[in-house]
This record gives C-alpha cells, structure tokens and sequence, in this order.
DNA sequence: TGTTAGCACTCCACAACAATGAGTGCTAAT
DNA sequence: ATTAGCACTCATTGTTGTGGAGTGCTAACA
C-alpha cells in the first residue's frame, strides 16, 4: 500500500484538526471540513490505511485518530504551510520582539533572558535561549591591579569578550613596579593563546619568571582555569515552564515535576543545547518530536530549536518546548524569522 | 471560655499528627496516640471548643480537624520541640552542607546556588537564597583598559567586592598616557564616593576635565549607572521547586502553575526578600503562614526565612517555602544553625 | 472498481445510585 | 467532669446504566 495524494490530504487534516482541539479526530469531522468531498465512510476506509502505515493511532477502539510521531515526522518534513499571512504573523511578532530587545538593553544577559521571556509570551510554550558559545577560545586580555592594599584583581578577558574577575588577597603589599612587571610577563606570555594551550610547563615557566611572587601566579593561572571550566557549561536562560500546565497532556503531576526539574536543573538542558549545535542541518532549523528529544523527561514533548550565530563564530540556540502537538507551522516559521534577523542584527554592528 | 493547659495539649497534637499525616485528624486518633487518657468523647468536646476559638477548623461535618491560620501561628510561637535530638539532627544536616558549601567553591554565586539545592534537597521543600544586598554602596576601585586598538574596557568595583565590567568601543586608538591620565582623573575624583553622590554636577565637572575624551568618560559613567540599577534588584537563586508536587495541597494545575511562575519571575520574590530584610525581628528568623506572606501567589503556602550577614553589612535571605503543614520544627532549627554557622563562618574570615 | 449508506458493535464519559466508614454532636448514665 | 452509646452527616468508592461518538463491515450503487 502507498501513500497517496490524497491520503497525504487527509493525513494533514487530521494532524491539523488535532493541534488546534488537542482531540482525538473523527471520520465524520474530516468528510465535512475539507474540501475532498468524501462521505465519511470512505475517510474511514482511508484512516484504516494510514494506521496501516503508522501515520496515526487510536487511543482507544470507538475513538478517533490521532497522528503517531511518524505523522507529525512527515507533516513537518513535507507538509508545513508557509503561507504568506503565517510567515507575515511570525515577522510581526519578531519585530516586536525586536522593538523590546533593542531598547538600550545592553547587558547580553538581559537580552537573552527578555528573548526567552518576549518568546514564551507569544507562543505560549516553554522556551529556552542559551548564551553563545565561543569555541577556539583564544585569551585576548589580561591584567593584575590594585584595588586594595592586601587585594588584587584580575580580569581576563576571552575572545568575543567574555569576561571575568576574581580577588586575589596577597599576604604583603606589592608595589607599583612589581606590578606592572607582572602584567608585561602576564601579556606577553599569554596573549592571544588558545586556552588550550596553557599547560603546566608553560605555568611552570611563568612561575620561575615571577621569582618571588609564584603564588599570585598560581593564583592568576587558577583564575584563568575557572573561566576555562565556566565555559564548558553553557549559560541557559528558560522562561515561561508555566506554559506546560495549559496542555493537559502535560500537566499530571508525574510529567509537570520532571518538566519542571529538568528546567530547574539546566544541566540537563545543555544535552539538548549541544546536540542542536552539533546535529545542526543546512536550515540551522530543528525539529524533535516526541521521543525523538535527547532528554528522556521530554518524550512528551516537541522541541523545535534554532541557531543563531552572532560574530566570531559565537553560536547560541534558541528553543521552544510544547506538547507534541505543537503549532509546528507557527514555531517554526517564528524561529527562521527570529534567526535570520538575529543573524544579520549582530553581524553588522 | 480559655485556652487552657489540657486543650493546649490536644492542638499541640492535632498540629502534630496533621503536619505528618496531611489528613484531617479525629477526636478518636487523638484519644488513642495521646498520654492524655481521655476518651475520643471528651476530646470531641474540646476540639469542638477548640474550633470555636478559632484554632481549627473542619473541612466538612463529618471529618476531623485542621489546623487554621490563628492554630499554627501559636504553634509556632509557644509550642515548638527544640529537642536535642531535633536540633543535633539539624545541625548534622548543616554540617554536611557546609562541607559540600566550603569544598573550594571560589564563586559566591555557585555557593548561593549550592546552597539553596542542598537545603532543598534536605528539607523537600522548595527553597530561595537571595544574594547579600549591599547597602551604602562606596566605590571602590574603576579603571579602563586598553585591551584592543579599539576597545576599552571598564572594570568597577564596588564595596563588598561586587565587581562588574563593561566594554567600550572607541573612534580612534587611545595612547598609553591619554589612558594614565583618564584612570587617574576617575580615581581621583570617584575613589571612596558613595553611589548617590555621583551626580550630574559631579560628572560634568569630569568631562569638563577629560577634555576631548569626555565622550569616553559618558559611556564609563553609564557603566557605573548600570552597576547601581543593576544593585538594586536583587539576584535570587531558587531550587526544589519541584518539591510543590509532593504535597496534594499545592499541585492543582492552577496553584502549582501560579507558583511555578513566581519562582521563575523572580521579581515577586524580591518582595519577599525585601520584606524579611525589613521587618527582621531579634531572631532573625522569620514565619509566614498562609496569608501571612506578602507574596499573594503564596497564601497556601507557609514560609520560613532566615536573614544572613556577612562582612561589611552585606545582608541576604535564606527562604523555604513548602504547605501549610510544613514542617516547622525542623525547618526552624536548620535555619537556625545555618544562620549561625553562616553569620560566623563568614566574619572569621 | 471506487464510493457510499446503513447497521451492528465498541467503549469512553458521565450521571445516578447505593454502600462504606470515618467522624461528629448530643443525650443520658456513671 | 467524663464517657458510652446512638443517630446523623458526608466524602469516598464502587456499581450500574445510558448516551453518544466513532468504528468496521457489508451490501448496494454509479
């Protein structure tokens, strides 16, 4: 058996019907709104086939359709609309976005975090926007000054300026010249090395070179070890997890505190970050549905991701968590539309 | 008609028996599991009593007893255990914190996050740590650096060692000396200044100074304007929010997805925060029961805070929320201990 | 041969009803 | 003052029955 034109018509009627009403579908229900003018007995014939072929299921004997995972695999794949008004739709939402975004905000923070707030709002899903990572970090940065008598402070800066601080306390006062001479051995050495390469010979050798000031060294290189580790686990802002309680079909209590969790514990989410971001497709566009997600406590969940690449190769994800039943047409075209301006925004300034 | 010594004894086990069991409590249960020896008769007589001075209530005609509001307030007030084995039991659990809190994590933020996630885990409630709020902010130490042809960055840092940077680009490359004399003219003049000082005359009186290069001094100011807006909301780290779903009482679709959201929106709790921080009593430690709670989304949950100090008056809150019926006792005593351990373990240092 | 009307059948959802039992308030006896 | 006893209440649970939405199958039709 083959799956033919107009299976392929009824199939998207059904799958249609079942995200708006989040009910299982009925023969009758098809033969009446689409325009294949067939009675419902033959739509019946036609959903036999289709379970056949594994495209939808039946929760239960006197109930109607509902699309498998297989289904929605396909609708997405080959059956989104794109039409005009939709695409439209989703470029007014992103402006608006952007309108919010661009007001002076200027922390990358704030930004993301408003991004993943403005997105759950307007699509009523859980949504999830994590901060760019740099890749080939190289340290572009570095300096040791005096704040306090007893305390020194050191900023580092990485490549696609990332930075950070930290306190050192030092046992006696340095003076000014010891300083600088720390500074100039610091930058000479380290500027513009690939984090990588920062071994325990090229600290060793620092060391010597500090002669009586190792420890603030030691120290120092501490300092640059932690920038190293906080940027293994990416950054990940969430926002609108009460959106799961609209979909019943998530909202038992069982589900809700796992979804909950894994938003909680963004460790987990970071899985589903590096997975787009190394499965990426020639769209920078991603659709999980169901069991298809690299989190298990989302296998009742779809999940559509985007990536967003900002310059110096900063790549970020932006991702939106529903039912199943997702508004795949909406969610996606937003995303494209989010993606591609965010692309172009960042490249030119 | 008075609360005497007797019907005390039977609230106090009321209260008891309902914080363990989550169920309406009957006369007959509190006769049987009571040293008091009296019949489920006599005990139906006082709780009748009871009710009508306001300290329990009854779900339905034929069910048994629930503490009220007024029931658990004087609960808490007079009638909690403080027994030995209660508080060593607590300040076991504190001590295992403070290992997993003290196994050199450098970043505060990482311990504030540890620390409300093993208070959550201990308690099954969900918990709330806000960062300490600085107050009567003094500049410390700012300075600019060159760390690109053109680009500078800003680094401020504030009393209490809040440190925050900022990159500035500039037109055209600024020579080394150009860059002593601007670091120079800030210090000198914003050195020791406490935040609401710095005003418009203030400034203009630093541009006028900085000569052609006051444009550069407008973007280091807005840094600095963005260092005390950023002080005034508070960062609020949160954990076990998923603990809600332990308790039926809380995890109806529309609580559980109303305090999901004031968990995310950390903006109510700020509220909380404030509040605790304000109306802070001898103790220190703080109960809100039901209504009580200045957060509206909460009023059927109960919430036990603590207020933290470190060094140089930097104040922050440790917060539990669970139900009604949460465990005060225990809650109390952790917090207790953990307010003291932290109170000390910081001012040592 | 594809389509459709018709019919028997299935099974969920929902309401009505009865049985259970935990708990109460009240009264009368101790 | 305490308690045994009893009638009463009411949430919970289980049973049963009915309605309706939906199906599969068969036979008739174009």
């Amino acid at each position: 058996m083959e799956l033919d034109e107009r299976k392929r018509k009824i199939l998207q009627a059904i799958i249609r019907n079942y995200l708006e009403t989040g009910e299982p579908v009925g023969s009758r229900t098809i033969s009446k709104y689409t325009d294949l003018n067939l009675s419902s007995a033959t739509i019946r014939n036609e959903m036999a086939d289709l379970e056949e072929l594994g495209y939808i299921l039946q929760p239960h004997t006197s109930a109607g359709r509902i699309p498998s995972d297989k289904g929605y695999r396909l609708y997405v794949d080959t059956m989104l609309m794109e039409k005009e008004e939709q695409l439209s739709q989703a470029t007014q939402e992103v402006k608006e976005m952007q309108q919010i975004l661009l007001e002076k905000e200027d922390k990358m923070e704030a930004i993301l975090k408003q991004m993943a707030k403005v997105l759950a709002v307007n699509t009523n899903y859980a949504t999830l926007v994590s901060a760019p990572q740099v890749k080939g970090n190289k340290l572009k940065f570095i300096q040791l000054s005096k704040v306090d008598v007893r305390q020194l402070l050191t900023t580092i800066v990485v490549e696609g300026n990332v930075i950070k601080n930290t306190m050192i306390q030092v046992a006696e006062p340095l003076d000014d010249e010891t300083l600088l001479k720390l500074n100039i051995l610091l930058n000479t050495n380290l500027n513009g090395l690939p984090i990588e390469e920062i071994n325990l010979a090229m600290i060793a050798k620092l060391k010597q070179q500090a002669g009586i000031y190792n420890d603030i060294i030691s120290e120092v290189m501490d300092a640059v070890a932690a920038v190293i580790k906080e940027d293994e686990d990416i950054e990940i802002y969430t926002s609108g997890t009460n959106n799961i309680f609209k979909y019943p079909e998530l909202s038992d209590n069982q589900r809700a505190s796992e979804l909950i969790t894994t938003f909680e514990e963004k460790q987990l989410l970071t899985e589903l970050v590096q997975d787009t971001l190394t499965e990426e497709k020639n769209t920078g566009i991603q659709v999980y549905i169901g069991n298809e997600t690299p989190v298990k406590t989302m296998k009742d969940c779809s999940v559509v991701t985007a990536t967003y690449e900002l310059e110096e190769g900063m790549k970020g994800t932006i991702g939106i968590i529903g039912p199943r039943r997702m508004d795949y047409d909406k969610v996606i075209s937003t995303l494209k539309t989010l993606k591609s301006q965010l692309d172009t925004l960042y490249k030119k300034e």
